[in-house]
DNA sequence: AGAGCCATGTAAGAGGTTACATGATTAG
DNA sequence: CTAATCATGTAACCTCTTACATGGCTCT
């Protein structure tokens, strides 16, 4: 039915959602890795039993596609580099904009409460062994976002529905309250050490 | 450097992870609606401000893709009704495996913690349209299942790692732990109706 | 002799998002 | 006259997962 016309279409402006934890968590490894890195290397952090992995799972397979991606946005340069009988290194080192790019995403906090489970413990992680003495404030800007998120879902169950369904959407709006709670009560216990 | 030798590959065992809420969203609504619908129609109920839209958002595009799926699995047939005017209806009805389908899929409690906030909520929206007495079973089934979570978590913590980052892992299964015991929690007070 | 490490990927397919196409009718 | 409604999709592009390919070397 739809047909295409060959107009040029507008470039997707909106990649990824959320802060793309993998891609950043690779890029993040590097800078602890004091810059440069190959794929083989990194990949071992994220397997099971490792900490990161234990968080975030990232196949070989993903993890060199992500790393041809950071190339591509320019975050990291690679070089090849023999390696006698063995196959050939690549090896990645992180440019100016890509160490920029890992200051930024790590002083952002996340926005929806569903991101702390994997973006924010990623970026905590890193954060610690990255610029520790940001921590503190990554984990206070956090708490204010939840702590607004919390206000609007208390504001919207006291608002409260009418009709048939409110039942199921109160429901819903206090599973998020008590998911939310629980994040700024787990935020205050990382703040108490 | 990877080549297809051209053997047959073994066909994709596991289409798709979680209980593919979506998908059986679009099912249970024909359920509720008993037993045909077409697209269009049940477009609206998954837009904001419905309260199955709170929880799951759907686009037309994904949904029309969902209903070509649901055809192929035989859980629905379809037939064209001619609109005059309008364009004609694509009317979807409910096979008996389709029909089991649900009643199988509502039954199933969720395995992971992170599934509760989709899978699980579409779940209870369901089964208290289609089979509101089977609903504190459910519930309950549910708890068992975040009990045993909580508990293994509490093991690990016991066990406690060592090493340097010993302080992160913990932090990790200390978020893990109170997003499930506030999950328990949001049972207890639905069961507490 | 066989298992597993090193080191890099490709192939195929699922699930999902956003933009866009079509074209008559009805409401403001 | 414009916008929305009805009704159905396609195109292009993501992410992620699983399976597989290559091929020498080292450990048991």
């Amino acid at each position: 039915m739809a047909r295409d016309t060959g107009r040029t279409r507008t470039p997707r402006t909106r990649p990824g959602r959320s802060s793309m934890p993998a891609e950043h968590a690779v890029l993040a490894l590097l800078a602890v890795a004091g810059g440069t890195g190959h794929g083989y290397d990194l990949a071992r952090l994220f397997q099971a039993g490792q900490p990161l992995g234990e968080v975030l799972r990232l196949e070989p397979s993903m993890l060199y596609h992500h790393l041809k991606k950071l190339e591509r946005n320019a975050w990291v340069t690679t070089e090849v580099e023999p390696q006698g009988s063995r196959p050939p290194r690549q090896v990645h080192t992180l440019t100016d904009s890509g160490r920029s790019e890992v200051d930024n995403w790590l002083a952002e906090p996340v926005q929806r409460t569903r991101e702390i489970r994997l973006d924010f413990l990623v970026k905590l992680y890193f954060i610690r062994r990255l610029a520790p003495e940001s921590a503190p404030a990554l984990i206070d800007r956090q708490r204010v976002i939840l702590a607004g998120a919390l206000t609007r879902l208390r504001n919207q169950i006291a608002t409260g529905t009418d009709g048939e369904d409110a039942g199921f959407t109160r429901d819903v709006l206090d599973l998020r309250l008590r998911q939310t709670q629980a994040a700024i009560d787990w935020l205050d216990a990382l703040s108490a050490d």
